[in-house]
DNA sequence: CTGAAAGCGCTAACAG
DNA sequence: CTGTTAGCGCTTTCAG
């Protein structure tokens, strides 16, 4: 009758207390279990709150104890590897008394979601998009315990966890090397991205490609071209590319997000059997059939695992920072093969039919990726 | 010198008061721009907000008003259709003091992901698990606004944004029929899932199916297939499927992920130019050209943005139950066309290499859907 | 228009 | 082992 039709008053750890007879200390022991209470207090206390159907408030915890809440930030969900992330995340998280929480960039930076997390008193911040400032990252890592996933920046105040670039780079590079191919493009994201000193992994993979080729000895075969970072955008300029001969016979794309675009321009173009691709990453799009693409695994829910562990060493107390490095390999699929015919005007169109296109007979038994 | 090393404090309204000379409450109400706050003061106090860096916290806040928090509670992210829905619901807190966070679903159902959401004082909920128990979800609602995504049933506490399911099958099933297709599967998840009086998407997909078979009136040539909720679990089932004569002239499959998972199977059986499949969610993939799945478009993106624009509607007040549907619509792409040739022998294998078959030459311009 | 005072629900320190 | 007593940082009356 006290409260109208509007919204029902929880029950509070107060009212718990009155239902079991003891005080509210005695309850908040009981539902930390900490030491200190008899198994007779215990009992009554537990019934009260089975009864009542009391929930802790976390808001009211947050404001002395902390909110058994990790916090992770996220560029645009729309990004496969970050769902082996989370995966990794959640296991991690498996049987502690800690929940995840996930904050969607709302800009290209993630300032706004990270600073909405420390607002709500999570207790550790996994940071994923990489282009948040250091020293901004340092200080809010002396208020809260900080992960950054992804960047090799090496803080004394947070921790990292990252995948090898160079090492997955070089796999890519040997093997591509290896098959004979020369003519080599890697599909970037805008200089930005790749700045050096910025730590990202797209700086890093940018450099092994240009040593691989310089330590080839061919330089001037091997291009960089950029691209935004979008599907669509990496569709577009390699649409652009391959409407210029002579074609790259192979193409390493930064991740499996502009692979898969390269992928449809090359469909489009009916060129995926004379053009070889790698993409980053070895989302599960590239196992599919259909797609089939070779790419560098980086053991996405390994670092998610980790992070939350690191997280969680923080929150124990470990006091150093901590810098773990996740070994990638390369992952070997029908996107890719040896070097065709390097005849800038070979053609051939039996392998897949265009979007809307007539298949045609083709010599489809010469030497290329198998698609 | 009287915080060691450790953790430092941050900065509270009280300083932020001091600092500009003024009271707590003073600094409340410049924060919350609240009326009764003369601009001088105003002035001064946003500076010692900016000098101190002060940010409110936001679990001190909830403990009175509100958190500025909406959860969105959601099964494994690894579903592409979640991702439109989140952009959907993104852009609806555009411009509001509103946060997004997600909190993903540790099991199969998503109660402890829920419970975790309200434990943190959320403002508003969006439940994306279809499999919570409805008067589970009423209680919750009277306490926090609550909108329930996709599913069909019509509770007076809480509101409901769904696909019109129907109307998405029906549009699949005119279209399959008229082109001749009458040996046609449904594939679709487990009985659970599927059971009439839950109102989940997929029974209301399955018994639109069967109506419009019963009447176009050839019941015996269409079936119902069950699969696992997993492209894994649809592959298997698919290639179970194509183990053995005769094949369905079209497949359609009761969503995207499913339809991956079927169409992997059809890769491998070299079946995609005699048989059709359709998905349900119209995810990015489906248009990707080495896909091309045709599909149900249930535009997720508009879902995301009802569900919080409903959601932030009950927090300025509104008390009835609103149920809001959205009407979707078939796009037509090259996994789906005419009948081909009827006969249960009937084989060609020109169209697309199987993962590592040697591709040969075949009947290409039989009918069939374009692959 | 401004500030003092009283909590929100919980935990932590301490006294019994 | 149990209960009392102070707050945590903020909002919200309600007097001035």
């Amino acid at each position: 009758m006290s409260q109208a039709s509007s919204r029902r008053r929880s029950v509070t750890i107060q009212d718990v207390a009155r239902a079991a007879g003891v005080s509210r200390a005695a309850v908040s022991k009981v539902i930390r279990d900490a030491s200190g209470v008899s198994p007779a207090m215990r009992a009554r206390v537990n019934a009260a709150i089975e009864e009542l159907n009391y929930r802790p408030s976390v808001a009211a915890r947050s404001l002395r104890g902390s909110s058994y809440t990790l916090g992770l930030e996220v560029p645009h969900l729309g990004n496969r590897f970050l769902t082996q992330i989370v995966d990794g995340a959640l296991q991690a998280l498996e049987g502690t008394r800690y929940q995840l929480v996930i904050a969607p960039a709302d800009g290209r930076e993630g300032y706004g979601a990270i600073e909405a997390l420390a607002d709500r008193q999570v207790d550790g911040i996994v940071v994923v998009s990489p282009r948040v400032d250091a020293d901004w990252l340092e200080r809010l890592a002396t208020g809260v315990p900080v992960v950054m996933l992804g960047r090799h920046d090496r803080s004394a105040r947070y921790d990292t966890v990252v995948g090898d670039d160079v090492a997955g780079t070089r796999q890519v590079m040997e093997y591509l090397l290896g098959l004979g191919h020369r003519r080599v493009v890697h599909l970037t994201e805008e200089a930005a991205v790749t700045a050096p000193g910025t730590g990202s992994p797209h700086a890093l993979r940018l450099r092994a490609f240009e040593e691989a080729v310089r330590a080839a000895g061919s330089p001037e075969l091997a291009r960089v071209v950029r691209t935004g970072q979008t599907e669509e955008s990496a569709r577009a300029t390699m649409n652009d590319l391959l409407s210029r001969h002579p074609w790259p016979t192979a193409v390493f794309a930064g991740h499996d997000q502009l692979a898969l675009g390269a992928l449809a321009a090359l469909v489009e173009h009916d060129a995926g059997r004379e053009i070889s691709l790698v993409g980053y990453d070895n989302t599960d799009l590239a196992a599919h059939p259909a797609i089939s693409l070779t790419s560098v695994d980086q053991r996405g829910p390994e670092m998610g695992r980790r992070a939350v562990a690191m997280l969680l060493e923080r929150i124990e107390g470990r006091d150093e920072p901590q810098h773990h490095v996740v070994t990638p390999s390369l992952v070997v699929r029908d996107s890719s093969g040896p070097r065709p015919v390097d005849n800038p005007e070979f053609r051939t169109s039996c392998a897949r039919p265009a979007a809307a296109g007539t298949p045609a007979a083709g010599a489809c038994d010469l030497p290329g990726p198998r698609r």
